[in-house]
DNA sequence: CATATAAATGAGAATAATTCTCATTATTTA
DNA sequence: TAAATAATGAGAATTATTCTCATTTATATG
């Protein structure tokens, strides 16, 4: 692990530092996305809260992560490398899970023909989609009680 | 306006104030979605910029006020009342600019069928999405130069 | 319709998230 | 390995949002 997050630093240019290492190694084994704030207590003050901030936004720079909100205002990023495949986001207003969804092949196609039609009628070129859902996962959530 | 406006307030049964009176009618005549801060300038001190999130809360705690993030992590607003047509969003990362675009009824039908396949995959039931489209308008955009 | 009660407002203080500064330390290059 | 360059840590600064509380406004009732 620690020997592709070195890897990944080298083939992007950056610097290999120690708080890249340390941070990139979190993201890699979380997979899910994760809020900035329990990104920096699952580190355990390995990194400084500014170093943190500052080395997201170096990986934010070389495209491989992903940063949104939540539904309440949450600051979440997410590690996307290229195995990572093309996906979507759930989120579960009872327990605040955030998870990975791929949608069909088909429906993605069926969408990508509407963005065409999109991009013509605003005279637009749209360079990426994302698709947020919002709701209740049900009562086999081990989160929501 | 200012009639509708009285409206909306008494249709939710919330209190008849000024502030919300101001607010919302710079929202109706907007339309479009607008950043907390140019809608705090464009009020000209008409309205305390602490009673200005409050009325915004209000508004969303009614429902007829959506909320979302740029691309570039600015706040946005939107009065969504029953005329407004579902639909969603279109950034220029070049000028800002924020479209509201209505995707075709027959696209929007086969999401639906693609979100009841979700729900039972992940045992959930969704009640909302939101589709984000990013990308860049052309020469035409009166905002880019 | 006057008044008592309850609710909302304004101004600025408090809080939270993020960026910035700058002296120190680590990494890269040659 | 040394010199040059870049990154880090700690905390200050900035920005967005919420909170506090004394004052003002709206509502309900008699």
């Amino acid at each position: 692990m620690e020997k592709s997050s070195r890897k990944i630093l080298s083939d992007n240019n950056i610097s290999i530092t120690n708080p890249r290492i340390i941070v990139l190694e979190q993201l890699l084994k979380y997979k899910k996305p994760i809020s900035v704030d329990s990104l920096l207590s699952s580190l355990n003050n390995q990194v400084a809260k500014s170093t943190l901030y500052r080395v997201l936004n170096d990986l934010k720079d070389i495209n491989i992560l992903h940063e949104f909100s939540t539904p309440d205002n949450q600051t979440v990023v997410e590690l996307i490398l290229e195995d990572h495949p093309h996906h979507h986001h759930l989120f579960c207003s009872d327990c605040g899970e955030i998870i990975d969804v791929e949608m069909a092949t088909e429906f993605e196609n069926r969408l990508l023909k509407e963005i065409k039609r999109i991009e013509k009628k605003f005279n637009f070129v749209i360079e990426d989609h994302r698709l947020e859902l919002f709701g209740k996962c049900t009562d086999l959530c081990v989160n929501c009680k």
